[in-house]
DNA sequence: ATTCTTTTTTAACATTTGTAAAATTATTAA
DNA sequence: TTAATAATTTTACAAATGTTAAAAAAGAAT
């Protein structure tokens, strides 16, 4: 998924304000089991995925979270960091060699000072993640385990395949154990 | 908590972009029980809550669930409707009369076209909504429901007062039966 | 104040989910 | 291939949460 397609998807702007966007990022592979996020630092970059899968986590007494999935064309990002510069609760590591088109938040936020169409842009990117971030917490509150992980896996049926289910069953907020029972089931 | 305010405290812009924001808002006052949302309507309109308090449910098998309070200073918005110009899944009933600031979201969509400021605004709103999101969704897969209920009181001392028990208690996810027995444990 | 209605708590029991440990299966490296 | 390691499933039991129904408490209406 290259940055065109990435940048169009999220919302069309005019080619001046894509060649300026476009002129900020730059394109870097990084290796399976990189950790790209530190949970205790400030994130100065966002990172679209070009191709690899990768995940964030946090710890709750010991164990790590996993409470995001991201692959071809979804956003690496610390809305905290993003948002209100301040540390976030992620950290993110590469669950395979992966190339991401990094940008930098600083310089983002300098378009968004100057071009109209970039920051209608990072409007549409903001609620673009609010809608997914909704579907998630509504998805969550809504539907008990096993249905979110049928459902899981009719959306995003590779994810089985590239992610290990120990990740996957706190992804879904239970244990290894009922993830295990949950597919014993059918 | 007057308009001023409550744009200012989203992002702050021109005297001039503010006129024009504030150009396209009226007020409105409304009786408690009122139904401001119906799940299988878009919404036209998005309301900032100057006074009262008011409710998102949606039916999961002939239960409601609850699950957003918002109060003064808060947006009353559904994002399904603002964002895709979709249903959204959310019902909101005020919980007591209210005077709510209205504003219709066609007219917002234009100034976001023609105002660079109000361009910003608009993605400051999002991004603001976007951690809140975030953190409800972080506390939902981190924290226990006797946690959140205790964070719920610190956070929001008033709600207790203001909403009923059964609206809390799917609010964090369990049952009524359940919430009586975190609060009786201490 | 008294009745009626609604909300909240309590109780008993059923079901679900978690914990810890062992058994199985898959993956990696020599 | 074989041994070593890591991932997943299974088992048995414990703890937490749900269900249903009844009791108690609080609030509203006459």
């Amino acid at each position: 998924m290259n940055i065109d397609q990435i940048i169009d998807n999220i919302y069309c702007i005019p080619e001046t304000s894509r060649l300026l966007l476009k002129e900020n990022i730059n394109e870097v592979r990084l290796p399976k089991g990189y950790l790209l996020f530190k949970a205790d630092k400030v994130e100065t970059a966002v990172y679209f995925i070009k191709r690899g899968i990768a995940r964030a986590y946090t710890y709750q007494n010991d164990n790590e979270i996993t409470f995001w999935f991201g692959k071809e064309g979804d956003t690496i990002i610390s809305m905290k960091s993003y948002v209100e510069n301040k540390k976030g609760y992620e950290n993110v590591d590469l669950l395979e060699e992966c190339d991401l088109y990094e940008l930098k938040t600083t310089n983002l936020q300098k378009l968004f000072d100057k071009d109209i169409h970039i920051a209608n842009w990072g409007r549409k990117f903001a609620e673009k993640e609010l809608i997914k971030t909704e579907e998630r917490l509504i998805s969550r509150q809504f539907q008990t385990a096993s249905k979110r992980y049928k459902q899981l896996l009719t959306d995003n049926p590779d994810l089985l395949q590239r992610v290990q289910l120990s990740h996957l069953a706190s992804y879904l907020g239970i244990t290894q154990v009922s993830l295990s029972r949950i597919r014993a089931e059918k």
